[in-house]
DNA sequence: TAGATTGTTAATCGATTAACAATC
DNA sequence: TAGATTGTTAATCGATTAACAATC
C-alpha cells in the first residue's frame, strides 16, 4: 500500500534553508507578507519555483494576498525539524571541532552538545563551553547511554570511516561529516557531509575558468 | 564573435572537486589506471556521467584502456587552477576564522594567508600561525598592496555585506564566504558561499522527512 | 586480431518555467 | 466587485543515461 508522499526532490530540499532564513531575514524588518514575486526578487529564484517548492508540503498561501511570513517561517522550521531538539556529539576536538562547538548558531535552536572526543591524551578531560573531551575509544557507548541522534565528525580523513562506523554502533541518526572523505553509512542512517575544500576548489576554478575553456579550443 | 567555449554547467564544475579527490585517493593506494565504469562504482556515479563531464575540458582517457590516474588527477588540478598560487586574508578573527586559518588542508597547495582582520582590539596584533591579525579598519588597503585574490568572510551576518563591499574596493578576484548571508557582489568577482546551517538543517530536514510526508496526506 | 573502453550522439528523465483557472 | 496572487497543470529546458561507432 503506497503513501502518496512522493519523495521530494534533493533540490526542493536545499532550497528549504535558504526559504528560512531568507524568511528570518523579513521577520527581523517586521514585514509580514510576502508575495512570491516579492520573495523571488529578493532571492534570486523565480516566483514560479517558489510556489512548486512550497506546494510539495502544503498550501501556506493565500489568493490574492501571498504568505504570511511568520506563518511560513514557522511552517519551514516544522518541515525543517527545527521544532525538535536533538543531542549530539562532536569527534575530533582539533580546530574545526572546537569552531564548531562555539559555533553559536549551532548552540542555540535545540542542538544540545553533550561530549566530545579526541585521540590525543592533551585534550581529553579538558572542557569546551562545558562540555568535556571524552577518549575517543568511548564513542560508541556514550552515544548509546546518552541517546544520541546526531554525530558530527571533525577527524582526518583517515580516521574518518571508523568514526562513524562506531557513531552508527552507537545508534545515531545522523552524522554531519567534515573530514575530507564520503563515509558510508546504513541506509537507516542520514549523511550530509561538508566538504570544505571541494567549495574552495569550487571557487579557485571560477576564478580560472575564463582561461581554461579558451584554451580547449 | 563567439569562442566555442559553451558554459559548463555548475552541476559539473561541482562534480570536479570530487573526482580530484577520488583520483587522489587512488593514487595513494598506487592504482595508477581507472576505467570510467569503474570509477563509477567507487564514486556512485554513472560511468556515462564521468565520461560527459571529462569531456567538457578534453578527452584525457584513451580507447580499450581507460584513463591514466595521474595524469587525470594532473589535468583537473589543471582546470581546478590547483596549480596556480593564491594569497588571501580572513576576515574575522573568532573560532571559524581560526579554525580556517589552521586548516591544514587550505594551508598547503598553495593558498598563502597573508593576513587576518578582525574589529576586537583583543586580537588586534595577536598571531595565528605567524599570520598577524589586524585591524579591520586596513582591509582595503591591506588587500590593495598586497594583492590578495581570495578574501574569506567570517563574521557575523550583519557585518557581512559591508566586509564584501571592502574586500572589492581592495580588489579581490573572489570571496570564499561563511557568513550565513549571501553578500553580493560585482559580476567580475567570484563568490563562492559555505552556508553551515543550511546544511545541518538539511540533516535535520532528512532525519524528520518520513513524519513530515505522512502528515501531509 | 579480439577485447575493452573511450568520445559523442541520441533518447530519456527530471527539474524549472510558463500559463491560467480558482479564489481570497 | 475588481485586483492580486495562489495552487496546479502543461510546456520547456537542461541534465543524465543509454547506445554505439571509433579506436587503442
Amino acid at each position: 500500500m503506497e503513501r502518496s508522499s512522493h519523495k521530494v526532490s534533493m533540490a526542493v530540499i536545499r532550497r528549504l534553508p535558504k526559504y528560512y532564513r531568507y524568511l528570518e531575514g523579513l521577520l527581523k524588518k517586521d514585514i509580514n507578507r510576502i508575495s512570491s514575486k516579492e520573495l523571488s526578487r529578493i532571492m534570486g529564484l523565480t516566483a514560479s519555483q517558489i510556489r512548486q517548492d512550497l506546494n510539495c508540503f502544503g498550501g501556506f498561501g493565500q489568493q490574492g494576498y501571498g504568505y504570511n511570513v511568520a506563518e511560513l517561517h514557522n511552517e519551514i522550521a516544522k518541515i525543517l525539524g527545527l521544532n525538535k531538539h536533538y543531542s549530539s556529539v562532536i569527534v575530533g576536538a582539533g580546530n574545526l571541532g572546537q569552531a564548531i562547538a562555539n559555533y553559536s548558531n549551532f548552540q542555540r535552536q535545540g542542538f544540545e552538545l553533550k561530549g566530545m572526543f579526541d585521540i590525543n591524551p592533551k585534550l581529553i578531560g579538558l572542557r569546551i563551553r562545558d562540555v568535556e573531551i571524552h577518549d575517543i575509544d568511548n564513542i560508541e557507548g556514550f552515544v548509546r547511554e546518552n541517546d544520541i541522534e546526531i554525530g558530527i565528525i571533525a577527524v582526518p580523513l583517515e580516521n574518518a570511516q571508523d568514526i562513524a562506523d562506531k557513531l552508527v554502533a552507537g545508534g545515531v541518526k545522523g552524522i554531519w561529516n567534515f573530514a575530507p572523505f564520503d563515509v558510508k553509512v546504513p541506509e537507516n542512517v542520514e549523511i550530509e557531509h561538508v566538504h570544505l575544500s571541494e567549495s574552495l576548489y569550487t571557487l579557485t576554478y571560477l576564478l580560472n575558468e575564463k582561461d581554461i575553456l579558451e584554451k580547449k579550443d
